[in-house]
RNA sequence: GGGCGGAUAGCUCAGUCGGGAGAGCAUCGGUUUUACACACCGAGGGUCGCAGGUUCGAACCCUGUUCCGCCCA
């Protein structure tokens, strides 16, 4: 019953009876491993051809979004290294500082401990506990999928080596002024009590109001009635602004207003680019010291920047005393109910708006004042663009390229400072003495500026995209200059999700040309996100998420990874289904019951035998080969992988398994014999090559139990790609083409008259006058078997009254009905089939008596439509004649 | 508000140059036939989102429009 049984017994040509995947995919794996297969070599005399692996955060395991990348970067270099090249696939994990501290410290919280409870030092090791497991189970998932990366080269952002990069790229930026500190209004989150970036915040729509609240005009009855949609910050208004068209209240810019609940006297001034008229009250407050636009405003009207809110988002010192305290959202009640008490609360409408919110914690972000380092983006976009613009890199697919210009070209300062301790320490050093600040590339102990000793290192990390955008060069070895780097730099390929275009990709090509002086990969392939069967997005909260381990466990490795790599089309994101995953793995075993009857019929094999003549199937099925393996290629070299296996798929379905084995159990039994089975050893070899980066465990175990030819390979994963050699036989690929028409119209007649399959019946080969008997002869045994049916070739006949005649090419399919089934059923068929024809015929008469189509368009379409209305009538002739003898 | 994509069989999607609307899955009918019922054989199923336009001819090109998704502000 076991594999391990049935392997005892009979070692080389009988297989299970069904494919088992958890039998065999841990055993080809380590012994490729063991082998060195995934290993890249340093120099060689073949081309490179590498892979950075997009690292993986250690927060947690690999989703399904991870199998995808997984995969799709695995048919890439399984694929190069068959086709001969010196292949890198650089695996690594990154240390996602925000990202995993946030999970550690949740972890902490548990037990009611928090990271000040055990201070920097033990809650890093705390930390590194938990990278060392997750980095083990990520590395698991990546074994069970079946991904070849050459492990000994593995790296982690935060290596030695890593971190050396990290601080030569931030000192040499700091030298060429590209990194700077500064005072500014940033993003900032109370719960992580961090800085983030731009990029780390997202708009979430909320519904809220619009708050209009009195403002008195000093010195005057009038009052000017300001809207917000966040009241509280009105304690740090320095200003009111209103369009300086705007006749309702041009004449109050330059007076000024006091502050409710506060008293302070505020400017009310003219602003064109803040204030839109037609919104609420077109009079706007102005906080620059909590919020971007007005931080602006503040600056172009030199207002006062007044913080009224401290780290943890609660109101500060600079705020009336009875709001102190008090966090943002009881401020804005307390704020409300004064204003409302005071009288200057005019009115509360409903109001959707987008508020910003941390991409990590979910928590509304706070725009304020902090001094933070910045790199200058400007001048690394300006290269990043050329050499997209300049084709040196192509983004995959295309449209994605309108979209990171978009983003270069409008590019910010990239804050890289975050107050987390999980991640490279910023190399500066402030001097207590001189006020110094000290960059260096080793740890300081005295300041650059004074010498003096009294000096303390940044408390705070980099942000994690600053070392994961070094990470095409720093992985191989930068800023040594090693064997490797000059190998491998630049990168052929980068295959990731869109999703992290602006994160990742654009700055490792910002940082990848300023610091390689060359880009960091040639090509950028973009996949799609994965989304459940109903097209929703994955999310643990609406438990939809596929892990892919479970996957593996219900439908082994290659299903999987065939499935994604088959839904892969450009622009459209991936809707995995479990009804997917069976209907691929269903595949797999397709494919295993095919070799099973290979190998059973090999127990004669003779690997030296020569001087056999190959049949007209077997050059059908060769040439069928050729075609799908130039196909497949141009298919994987343009990124397609959803064609590519789509087009293994055919090939080995419908045209190896539907036609030509069941060709070959005829050719098996006479003289063809050895003939048969080279061409099964033969296509089979070069269906499970083609098959091998989709499905590599599967191919590796069956191919292994092929027979051996000379110059093969010690295993599949180091064969070459290109088995194809040329060789077509069109002739007979027209024959055999024909001649499978020929069943197929045969077993239609079957079908439709219901008669029963194990019934042989007669069946009569009519030839057109143009058309040759010879090919059906030769093929005569494939007809009577596949269609079970007595032949009789014949040219030019009238069918026998009451039979059922189906066309197919030059040839009538004549089945004589008498005695076999009554004719209602091939009565039915056939009147259908007419009037099919006549509604074809009409369409294509119209066409060719239209003398403006015969006129204009070109020859060989008016040529091909008279063809096919010859066809129709021919059709429809044959169609009228059987009608008619059945009546 | 701006940008990008999508809408084709019940579902998921192909459709290259404008010239006979396809696949996989699902459905229906039949079947132990020399690997495979996770299979085989056959069949049915379409207003190509909608409205105009260009053209001898439009799923495809143009304009408008509706709905859905994503990104940016």
């Amino acid at each position: 019953m076991t594999m391990s049984n049935t392997e005892s017994t009979t070692p080389e040509l009988e297989m299970a009876k069904a494919y088992e995947p958890q039998d065999v995919e841990s055993k080809w794996y380590q012994w490729w491993r063991e082998q060195g297969f995934f290993r890249a070599e340093d120099e060689s005399d073949k081309p490179a051809y590498s892979i950075a692996m997009p690292p993986p955060n250690v927060t947690g395991s690999l989703h399904i979004g991870h199998a995808l990348t997984a995969t799709l970067q695995d048919i890439l270099i399984r694929w190069h290294r068959m086709r001969g090249y010196n292949t890198l696939w650089m695996p690594g994990t990154d240390h996602a500082g925000i990202a995993t501290q946030m999970v550690v410290e949740r972890e902490l919280a548990k037990e009611n401990v928090t990271r000040f409870d055990l201070g920097r030092e033990a809650f890093i090791e705390k930390v590194w506990e938990w990278k060392h497991k997750y980095h083990a189970r990520i590395t698991m998932q990546h074994e069970r999928l079946g991904i070849s990366c050459d492990w000994d080269r593995e790296r982690f952002t935060m290596d030695e080596g890593l971190s050396k990069a990290v601080r030569e790229v931030f000192v040499r930026l700091h030298e060429d002024g590209l990194i700077y500190r500064s005072e500014r209004l940033v993003n900032w989150s109370p719960k992580m009590q961090t800085v983030l970036s731009d990029l780390e915040v997202e708009a979430v729509e909320q519904d809220g109001h619009l708050w209009h609240m009195a403002y008195p005009v000093k010195d005057s009855d009038e009052v000017l009635v300001v809207a917000t949609t966040r009241p509280e910050t009105m304690l740090g208004d320095t200003g009111v602004a209103v369009h300086p068209a705007d006749e309702r209240y041009t004449h109050l810019i330059g007076q000024t207003v006091i502050l409710p609940l506060v008293g302070r006297e505020i400017p009310i001034v003219g602003d064109d680019i803040l204030v839109d008229m037609e919104f609420g009250t077109g009079c706007v407050k102005v906080t620059p010291a909590h919020d971007f636009n007005d931080f602006e405003t503040g600056q172009r009207h030199s207002l006062a920047t007044i913080a009224i809110l401290d780290k943890d988002a609660r109101v500060n010192d600079a705020a009336p005393e009875k709001y102190r305290g008090l966090d943002r959202y009881e401020a804005r009640a307390a704020v409300i109910s004064d204003l409302e008490a005071a009288g200057a609360l005019v009115k509360i409408e409903d109001h959707k708006m987008n508020v910003g919110v941390s991409q990590r914690s979910g928590e509304v972000v706070e725009p304020m004042l902090s001094k933070q380092w910045f790199v200058r983006a400007d001048v690394l976009a300006k290269e990043a663009i050329r050499v997209v613009e300049d084709g040196e890199i192509e983004i995959i697919p295309k449209n994605w390229e309108k979209t990171y210009f978009h983003w270069m070209y409008n590019i910010r300062d990239w804050c890289i400072s975050r107050q987390l301790w999980w991640g490279h320490r910023i190399p500066a050093w402030y001097c207590s003495d001189c006020d110094g600040v000290t960059v260096s590339r080793l740890d300081a102990t005295e300041c650059s500026h004074c010498g003096s000793t009294k000096i303390e290192q940044d408390v705070d990390v980099l942000d994690t995209w600053f070392s994961s955008g070094l990470w095409p060069f720093s992985t191989l070895g930068w800023p040594d200059k090693t064997p490797a780097l000059k190998t491998f730099y630049p990168n052929s390929v980068m295959e990731t999700g869109h999703d992290i275009l602006f994160f990742w990709v654009a700055r490792m090509i910002m940082l990848g040309c300023r610091f390689m002086d060359e880009i960091p990969f040639k090509h950028i392939y973009l996949h799609a996100m994965v989304r459940d069967g109903q097209g929703q997005k994955m999310s643990k909260t609406k438990g939809n998420v596929v892990d892919p381990l479970s996957v593996v466990d219900k439908h082994g490795a290659d299903a999987l990874r065939f499935t994604l790599a088959a839904l892969t089309v450009a622009g459209r994101s991936i809707k995995l289904s479990d009804q997917r995953l069976a209907g691929y793995r269903n595949f797999a075993t397709k494919v295993w019951n095919a070799s099973r009857f290979v190998l059973m019929n090999f127990d004669d094999f003779d690997a030296e035998a020569a001087g056999y003549t190959t049949s007209p199937a077997d050059r059908w099925i060769l040439t069928k080969l050729e075609r799908a393996s130039q196909l497949i290629d141009t298919q994987l070299k343009g990124f397609d992988f959803g064609s590519a296996a789509s087009t293994v798929y055919q090939f080995i379905w419908h045209e190896l398994c539907d036609w030509y084995i069941e060709f070959a159990k005829i050719g098996l039994q006479g003289d063809g014999r050895v003939a048969t089975q080279h061409t099964l050893r033969r296509v089979l070899d070069g269906a499970l090559r083609m098959l091998h980066p989709f499905m590599p465990h599967l191919t590796e175990e069956i191919w292994q139990k092929l027979p051996r030819m000379a110059g093969d390979a010690p295993a599949l994963i180091v064969s070459s790609y290109a088995f194809s050699n040329g060789e077509e036989f069109p002739e007979e690929t027209k024959q055999v083409d024909a001649v499978c028409d020929i069943v197929s119209a045969l077993r239609t007649i079957r079908g439709e008259n219901q008669i029963s399959p194990s019934a042989t019946i007669g069946v009569i080969v009519n030839a057109d006058a143009n058309a040759s008997t010879d090919i059906v002869e030769a093929s005569r045994a494939y007809v009577e078997r596949l269609g079970r049916a007595d032949l009789r070739i014949a040219q030019g006949l009238q069918a026998p009254k009451g039979s059922a005649v189906l066309r197919a090419g030059q040839y009538e399919v004549i089945v004589p009905l008498e005695g076999l089934v009554d004719f209602d059923e091939e009565r039915k068929r056939l009147e259908k089939v007419i009037k099919k024809l006549e509604v074809d015929i009409t369409k294509t008469q119209k066409k060719l008596g239209n003398a403006r189509f015969l006129d204009r368009a070109p020859v060989e379409v008016v040529e091909k439509e008279r063809g096919k209305l010859a066809d129709f009538q021919a059709s429809k002739y044959s169609a009228e004649q059987a009608l008619e003898r059945l009546r």
